[in-house]
RNA sequence: GGCCUGGUGGCAGAGUGGUCAUGCAGCGGCCUGCAAAGCCGCGUACGCCGGUUCGAUUCCGACCUAGGCCUCCA
């Protein structure tokens, strides 16, 4: 089945082929780390997880990377204030990140470059800019040359000469050209600084990933990914430097960009103020239903965040381990789960998301239905897919048991229910329902006896 | 101001030039001691105004409106 993905370079949804279909190339810009990340930050890894699950599936070898920049002046910034090392505040929210985004059912990237580790290459490509005209120094600065790149503002649909109207931005004095961007700059003794031709500096932001993408996956990949609102400057300046530093290379033959994650009619960004951390949504919410809600929408539409859509997921997911907890007991046949045609070609359309879940839904019902190994076996596949559905059915409804949940003192009590009915002593019965109600457990009574949940997250 | 997306039933959200999206919620019925779950059924959605067409939610134009980028940002 062909894959078709939207090109934002194009404008146009292309059928996929990658350069080398031996080994498919994919970057996603990563986080800088110097806090815990929201959850619109992690729509993108969401997303391009599926996406990679996806060309697993249709090619042998696919590379993955994603960088974490552990270099920038935010960092810096939150070291000072907190006085402690910069490492300790990149360490610490590496860290973080990898278990928020696990935490998500996203699987690791193949590569996670770090900044930090790739000085030497930023250089290197710098000297090259340099040295063929594309890039000057100025004040210990060194700076991409908008002015020697015809195509600079491509990607983003726009013009020189109206970014240097437009400009909202103070000028630096030592620009040749307003929309000259920043490759190095130099560092004061107490920041962080490594020594280079240009005296003792750091690398500017866009750099990093145009030296880290051509040192782990090579000059031209398949696929580039991001949020829309990295298009510019951020994806503008690294076409720009890696074209020019590779002599006219195409650096990404795919530009991918995910649309925003809005709270309360606004993108949610930390300059509003209207974010709500993954570290902490975790502890209040099913980490699957977080999963779900944020491929409940397609992945270039905005998306909002609000209590009801995380209630609704929770729902459908409930449905969905519903069935599959009644056929627990269903062997699954022998070897890899299947892939249902219709959830794969739904996401082989640039990755409709909403349909793979509309797929899944008719899986859901025939599972339900037919109540087969294979209806369980394509149900699970279909989930897979998408990362949904692999935990145990039974602890998803009993999720959350750390906290307050005593099974036991359940099962006693609906072993009490149980004699009660027998004696057909229904008011008592009815209490005790009542009182798990209390407890935030429901229960059903069916053909082997009855089961109990926990209500909400 | 420039560039770019959207406006679909109570909510979320795909899609299509002329029969069904799907999920959640709601209503009626069956089942149940009563519930829950399940099953059956129900609700004449496509911002507004023109145009093209035998026919437009779907194509074209204007308008209204929401959001994104132009500055750090996923």
């Amino acid at each position: 089945m062909p894959i078709s993905l939207y090109n934002s370079l194009t404008r146009r949804t292309e059928a996929f082929a990658p350069l080398d279909p031996a080994r498919v190339t994919m970057y996603l810009c990563g986080p800088t780390v110097y806090n815990y990340v929201h959850i619109g930050n992690a729509r993108g890894p969401v997303v391009f997880d599926v996406l990679a699950r996806l060309l697993r599936r249709h090619y042998p070898h696919v590379v993955y990377a994603r960088n974490i920049t552990d270099v920038d002046d935010k960092i810096n910034a939150a070291a000072l204030g907190q006085g402690v090392a910069i490492g300790t505040i990149t360490e610490r929210f590496t860290a973080a990140y990898r278990e928020d985004m696990a935490a998500l059912g996203i699987a690791p990237p193949d590569i996670e470059p770090h900044a930090t580790a790739h000085i030497s290459e930023i250089i290197t490509m710098i000297e090259a800019l340099i040295g063929n005209g594309h890039a000057y120094a100025a004040e210990g600065h060194v700076l991409f040359d908008v002015s020697a790149y015809a195509d600079y503002g491509k990607l983003s649909g726009r013009d020189t000469e109206d970014m240097i109207a437009g400009a909202r931005v103070e000028v630096a004095p030592y620009k040749k050209n307003p929309a000259d961007f920043v490759l190095w700059k130099p560092s004061t003794p107490e920041l962080p600084g490594w020594d280079s031709p240009w005296g003792r500096g750091r690398p500017g932001w866009h750099i990093e990933c145009s030296a880290m993408s051509a040192a782990h996956l090579g000059e031209t990949i398949d696929i580039h990914a991001g949020g829309v609102d990295l298009q510019f400057p951020h994806h503008e300046n690294e076409i720009a430097q890696s074209t020019c530093a590779h002599g006219g290379k195409v650096f990404a033959r795919w530009w991918m960009h995910n649309g925003m994650l809005t709270f309360g009619g606004a993108k949610m960004s930390k300059s509003v103020g209207n974010v709500l951390l993954v570290h902490e949504l975790l502890k209040l919410h099913p980490p699957e239903a977080l999963r779900l809600l944020l491929l409940r929408g397609h992945y270039r539409q905005p998306l909002d965040w609000s209590e009801g859509a995380i209630a609704q997921a929770i729902s459908t997911l409930d449905g969905w381990y519903r069935v599959l907890r009644d056929l627990a007991d269903v062997e699954l046949p022998a070897g890899a789960l299947p892939v249902p045609a219709r959830l794969e070609a739904a996401l082989c359309d640039d990755l409709n998301t909403p349909q793979a879940l509309a797929e899944l839904a008719v899986l859901a019902d025939a599972a339900r239905q037919a109540g087969t190994a294979e209806t369980k076996a394509a149900l699970l596949g279909g989930g897979a897919l998408l990362g949904l559905l692999q935990q145990d059915a039974e602890a998803w409804f009993k999720r959350g048991g750390a906290q307050a949940i005593d099974a036991a003192h359940i099962d006693a009590l609906l072993e009490e229910r149980r004699n009660a009915r027998a004696a057909r002593d229904f008011k008592r019965a009815d209490a005790i329902r009542d009182e798990l109600a209390a407890m935030n457990i429901v229960i059903e009574d069916g053909a082997q006896g009855t089961r109990w949940s926990v209500l909400k997250s």
